[in-house]
DNA sequence: TGTTTTTTCGAAATCGGTTTCGTGTTAACA
DNA sequence: TGTTAACACGAAACCGATTTCGAAAAAACA
């Protein structure tokens, strides 16, 4: 890199004070008007421009969230992503993303670097392996520091800072009642091992449905979906209990289905309703397109990064945390 | 935020100096064992982190990555994130994520911010705002700037810097070679507006490989997609062109057709073949699955990044710019 | 002309670290 | 006992800015 050119060259250069040129560049009154065009134009002669890290540590401010998410090649937490970075970059702020590509370690990691005086808050979504392992020291650490922190979607109880969750408790219930009211009377959902705390939540909302609408069978139609054997055999046992309708937890699970489905050579939806949870390129683009609950990541985002922001501004303020419940809404397409 | 504790909080509640302070937590010899153990285990106790600003500041070297994209609620766009910070953090970097929304003004203001000494060096895919106004200054300043800088996928010839592309001419000559292997002799292209070049770089491929097999017929059947308009109606009037086949520019247009196909009562791949081009979910998970050329994004992202590093820790070398290609391969699926 | 006020600028502290160089003390050696 | 080397530590400079405070010079006033 091109050796850049500080306050102290201007001031060499110029035969002035450093503090004399930092007063120029900021339009002080204490500086004469001759002095100040001749600094300022020798400073935008050799585009100065000051140094970002100086500043930072200068203002003990960097205008900068730290993001940490456990994917990216993900159309839901990519949306999330950009609703972050609407929200920070409408109040001036930049973000710094980071993945923990669902590794426990990588989380820890990626906090250390980013709690060092890098950020001025933090955004996180919890890492699966994490959440499964149970050690949520790295997290309350931060809290101990009073690290400004919002989690979102991955959120953890025991940890007492800002959330932003979907609901998934409703999204369920809207899924269910939908097929439910599509006159579907066997409704089997495809959900996840029970760690994944989602699968639990949406599986909630799902039997909740059906109970208010007295379809709660002995025969539980609900399977949890084991990621480590072939997904399209699991779902051939679940279409062998003559069901007439799939709620599936997420969009790849709702496509797979479909396409399960029609290798028994039966239509889609005339014989099986299938709802997913998820809206993403797969529900609108598959043909069939796909009924699908929208988990709205963009407004999820960009709460959670106005909830930080507030946090950072108005520290002194020290309100307790709180918690914002994004609902989600159902989007009819063509597999219902 | 908590007050942090910083070595002048150790050295005066310890009645050392900074500078042994400073040494002891480093290990240095030159501090003899009981005062080092005395100052790490106060250090320990009271969980100090040295300041990334300051050592960045005094080191002059960041360690992070600035990285501008178009958008991300893309799979593609998202695939290269993932390769830049896997190749970033394989390295111990980090990376500094921002969007231009496609907008050039965006572009110039993250630009600004990113190259004021808060990052090591930058990435960049363009903006379409930025590739049709022509005004390069704010890329040929970092030029200027020495800043070290890789461009990938949406590149600009007239910057002189290293950059990673898409063999977007073998991808195109890739599929249609394919589809004419397949025995198709009618081949449409659903291709871009002139002024986005990868549509213009495919469509090269395509006449290519039709004129290789003499199939280049006088009725041109490629056709530039008018994003203002509705897509579906302007690829019903490609199909009624009687064409046994259609090569899309991307994923989304091969989805679309293939659903208009259907509409028009006539079956894929029996009737009329669709090759696409971006390997996404989409052609993933629909029925039937759709055969595609892969962009092998992550591989973009991650040779993109290294060739970046390279260059930040060999500046001395001053090696001429460099410019990579990526192959495209072929993933054969149900649509062909 | 003497005093006060205003204008204009610079020295030095600060943010939180690292590093060079110097110095006082003790140990080893002749 | 005198000289030298090794050891342990601190003062100060540095990275690149901002800001407080003090002071010299010029202007305004009595």
């Amino acid at each position: 890199m091109k050796q850049k050119i500080t306050i102290k060259t201007i001031s060499k250069e110029l035969g002035v004070s450093t503090s004399t040129v930092s007063k120029a560049l900021r339009d002080s009154h204490e500086i004469s008007v001759e002095t100040k065009e001749r600094i300022k134009a020798y400073a935008d002669f050799y585009n100065y421009k000051p140094n970002n890290l100086a500043l930072q540590l200068r203002n003990q401010k960097t205008m900068v969230i730290g993001v940490i998410l456990p994917k990216i090649v993900h159309h839901f937490f990519s949306t999330v992503i950009k609703g972050i970075e609407k929200g920070a970059s409408e109040k001036g702020y930049h973000i710094m993303v980071c993945f923990s590509n669902e590794s426990y370690q990588s989380e820890v990691d990626n906090l250390k670097v980013l709690s060092n005086g890098s950020v001025d808050g933090l955004l996180i979504s919890v890492a699966k392996e994490t959440l499964q392992n149970g050690d949520f020291k790295h997290l309350q650490d931060l809290v101990n520091e009073e690290i400004p922190l919002v989690m979102f979607d991955r959120v953890l109880d025991s940890i007492d800072c800002d959330k932003v969750i979907v609901d998934d408790i409703g999204g369920g219930y809207k899924a269910t009642k939908h097929l439910i009211e599509q006159g579907r009377k066997r409704i089997a959902m495809l959900s996840t091992p029970a760690h994944v705390n989602i699968g639990v939540l949406r599986e909630k909302g799902y039997t909740r449905a059906l109970k208010e609408f007295n379809l709660l069978e002995s025969s539980n139609l609900a399977i949890e979906v084991d990621d480590n054997s072939d997904l399209k055999e699991q779902i051939f046992k679940v279409i062998d209990k003559d069901i007439d309708a799939i709620f599936a937890v997420n969009e790849i699970y709702a496509a797979v289905a479909i396409r399960a489905i029609r290798e028994k050579r039966m239509k889609v939806p005339e014989d099986i309703s299938v709802v997913g949870f998820t809206d993403g390129l797969i529900s609108e683009y598959s043909s069939p397109s796909i009924t699908a609950i929208v988990q709205h990541g963009f407004t999820m985002g960009k709460q959670a990064v106005e909830l930080l922001i507030d946090r950072i501004e108005n520290e002194s303020e020290n309100l307790p945390p709180a918690t914002k419940v994004i609902s989600s809404t159902l989007n009819i397409r063509e597999s219902s």
